[in-house]
DNA sequence: CAGCATCCATGACGATACTG
DNA sequence: CAGTATCGTCATGGATGCTG
């Protein structure tokens, strides 16, 4: 994604319709892969999974997130309908963020994922340590 | 990760053994993200999920990788313990790549993660496309 | 066949300052 | 409080050429 545009880059009306093959390079499936793989996403999806929250709520939350870069990551899962933005009419203003059904359907592989990591990632490091001794 | 290094960039004692908190920047699980993050990690494991492969018979299968990223990945998945490299020594060397059983664990909620996109990725461009009139 | 080395562009991301 | 705007950095990853 560029920094200035959240336009999707085009796919032909024929790469489009083509759904199931995720190693083609134009299937449009790589892009859960695009959002996925920015560094924030799928935390920000994981905290919004347990209940709504406030824009400063998740900045609290997730170590190390800079506001850009959660006021962006936001957008796009706005974008994507995945994340939904609800603005309190106060003042100061509030605005607070909940998951979609469509994503909380990804949400069970997300947290089967974390799972995942939070188990074996003591395997992986001794695998890494391993690995670097012996190169 | 550096271009020339793998080596892991140092988690305290500390904060190495405080497993579960992935919204902790310190946490290792974040390590997972990062591996997942990359453009290329999830779709080469998906698809020794299948079966053994060979470098190239990879690089064919899947579009649009260059073989430097193919085996810059490829490596790291090694070092992860999540790949397995098992060299033939005939002329010329015919290299193949396996999936280990750490790996097949995660791949079920990886699989889960494919499957969504393939079936919801239609729902996603009709939110963006709704999204970008709005704006 | 299965890579490694090098060069290079782009864009992801952080830091900082400012606003309704 | 919840952002936007701007600037700079550095890593990601593509292209190309070479090797055992």
């Amino acid at each position: 994604m560029q920094e200035s545009t959240l336009k999707t880059p085009g796919y032909s009306d024929e790469t489009t319709k083509r759904q199931g093959n995720v190693y083609d390079a134009n299937c449009p499936t790589r892009q859960l892969l695009d959002r996925i793989g920015d560094k924030w996403s799928v935390l920000i999806l994981l905290l919004l999974g347990e209940h709504d929250m406030r824009f400063n709520e998740l900045k609290k939350r997730i170590g190390g997130i800079s506001q850009k870069m959660l006021s962006q990551t936001l957008r796009s899962l706005e974008r994507d309908g995945l994340v939904c933005r609800h603005v309190i009419p106060t003042r100061p203003i509030l605005v607070s963020y909940a998951i979609t059904p469509l994503a909380r359907e990804l949400l069970s592989s997300l947290g089967g994922m974390m799972i995942w990591a939070e188990t074996h990632m003591k395997e992986v490091r001794s695998a890494q340590e391993r690995f670097d001794r012996n190169s």
